[in-house]
DNA sequence: TCTTGTCCTTGAGTGCACTCGAGGTTCTAA
DNA sequence: TTAGAACCTCGAGTGCACTCAAGGACAAGA
């Protein structure tokens, strides 16, 4: 079973002009039928999700495209996969401590204002 | 006490351009000297403490603009206010989870590399 | 066959948040 | 007094990740 570009961008989530700039960038290689339409396989599909899903965690294109030459290649430099992943894990760490951290100060200011609001509310 | 931008830029963490930018954006408005140099009050300070803190957390600059309008009026507008961070409260909250669950896929991913070379197997 | 919708490529455009440069003024320390 | 650092404004430039447009080829149902 494969796929059009249009049922590839629906099951992916993401837009027909994404999944052509992906390819652009090097980060996808899909064959073609024999009018030059790509043919997304499913494991097309599953590789597009793993971009996705370190796009979403801030991992920059020019990264990902390190990682997909490396898949691209044998499975000789899988310590090399391992490394960039465990780095971007590092970074998804940091990043989501810090957003915790910062949501925690939003809060606190949600607090004060409620805080004014209610002593507002008993003063007039 | 007051400061000069470069003092400023480095208590807040920024650039002395961000600082520019951001009183361009209307994010912020801070006195002068006779001069016409910058002088950041620890008040101001505070507010940029806020501005960062946003921005972090990933609320866009018209956002931002909007609450800096608010916040530069009467108190009446506190509701507005509040109305303003708890969304993006919600939006924060929403961004950690999708992060923390893509960070267990990229987990997963590196425990699949893991343990192929454990297993010294080949496959992506 | 015809029509309408999907797909192709290439190159340009968009939006965001900075970031920088030029040309000039002001401050500060020797 | 004077050299050099810090500051000012304004407009342009940058990097990123898309996003779109034009002009043409291909596909599928009536």
């Amino acid at each position: 079973m494969n796929y059009s570009i249009s049922d590839a961008a629906t099951r992916a989530g993401i837009s027909i002009h994404t999944l052509h700039y992906y390819e652009r960038e090097g980060l996808l290689h899909v064959a073609r039928a024999s009018s030059g339409h790509r043919r997304y396989t499913s494991d097309d599909l599953a590789w597009i999700g793993i971009l996705t899903c370190l796009r979403e965690t801030g991992m920059p294109i020019r990264t990902m495209r390190e990682f997909a030459k490396l898949v691209q290649q044998d499975s000789s430099n899988i310590p090399e996969r391992i490394q960039i992943l465990e780095a971007h894990r590092l970074e998804v760490i940091e990043h989501l401590a810090a957003l915790q951290h910062n949501l925690e100060h939003v809060e606190g200011k949600i607090g004060f204002y409620k805080k004014v609001l209610a002593q507002g509310k008993t003063q007039s």
